[in-house]
DNA sequence: CCGCATATTGACGCATCAGTCAACCACCGG
DNA sequence: CCGGTGGTTGACTGATGCGTCAATATGCGG
């Protein structure tokens, strides 16, 4: 080896500049030159790591996809009780902090690129499915609890999430009707008749 | 006059090639000579009903809008009860028939594409609105007639729209987990414990 | 049947980028 | 200090596709 590798860290910093910029701008205007200067580096390098576009955009979404999961882990472990664990849950996806309303932005792009693209179908089965198992555990424990009411868990949680989603995406459109406050109290009136 | 204007019905023949052309491929895919093929008339014809590409898609999200609405009234007369009509409205947007399907799709590329674009926002804002003016409602009528459980009317359609658009975008994007009976199961269970 | 407004066409010009490439640089081991 | 691997660069090329345009067609009124 004539040099310590420094392909792991430069693959994330282009990474993620990749997410700021489709964040920003979007993937159908995102040009590898634009990731290439947020990133402070040039075309060539970025296709020294990534051979194609598609290549760089799949990583993006991918690391965006973790880096969400890994985001919330402390999350999960910190609240003893199933119900202050499904607010805490539901209140980080809130879009309200810069790096959450990104999160969201990049998997809005995914969600309708991958309307065209099997793989990226497969991503994203991945994504929803870790969601609902996450936010169907949390469900059932709040049953054995005797803090939820009874239902099918996975059901319960497949409600929760589409609602998320199709909220977060309003709020993320600068609807006059619907802000994250709107949003945090359709998500507390829910939570609460899951409750009662 | 010289001659009987053929203007409106070209037009739309060339928006709804655009929708199908959309649906079909996405937006970012989409190419004027797609769209020219699909309506069986040639680029520069296109190019005489919408100076660029950017309007004619702007015209086709609208159409597609309404459309929608267009599609929905009747149905909305049709039943006499607000039980009825609720379950009715909500199972219109199940993404069953192609019609459907194909509106979905283009809703989905109007979502992402108006994250950066503020006169979609706009037209997203008419849409979104219309849709809650509508939901909410059904729901007050429900709740006069007794049928609904009390609540305000609106916190609950944001709550069931975003639910629907959720599940619906899960549905399209092909998820194993996620498919339209099962969509159907989570909005019949949704609206059940609206009715209790 | 002529004149004119409306409508249609597709080849072309021009700008935009993804991806390539040849030159060059940085670092480490020997 | 030299050789080699790993890393970086940005000018360039080839392809692509939007929008223009000049030529042409179509139908109606007079």
């Amino acid at each position: 080896m004539a040099r310590t590798s420094v392909e792991a860290e430069r693959r994330e910093q282009i990474i993620q500049a990749a997410c700021e910029v489709v964040s920003e701008i979007g993937f159908k205007s995102l040009r590898v030159a634009d990731v290439a200067k947020r990133a402070q580096t040039s075309t060539g390098t970025v296709h020294y790591y990534f051979d194609t576009k598609r290549d760089l955009m799949h990583a993006a979404f991918e690391w965006n996809f973790n880096q969400s999961l890994e985001r919330r882990r402390p999350l999960l472990e910190s609240h003893a009780e199933p119900r202050d664990r499904l607010r805490a849950f539901v209140d980080s996806y809130l879009p309200r902090d810069p790096v959450t309303v990104t999160a969201w932005h990049v998997w809005a792009e995914l969600w309708v690129e991958a309307l065209h693209e099997p793989d990226l179908q497969e991503l994203n089965e991945n994504v929803y499915g870790e969601w609902r198992r996450v936010m169907a555990a949390i469900i059932r424990d709040g049953q054995d609890a005797g803090q939820f009411r009874d239902g099918d868990p996975v059901l319960l949680a497949n409600a929760l999430i589409g609602m998320i989603d199709g909220l977060a995406l309003q709020v993320l459109l600068a609807s006059h009707s619907m802000n994250v406050d709107r949003m945090k109290a359709v998500c507390d009136h829910v939570i609460a008749a899951l409750e009662s």
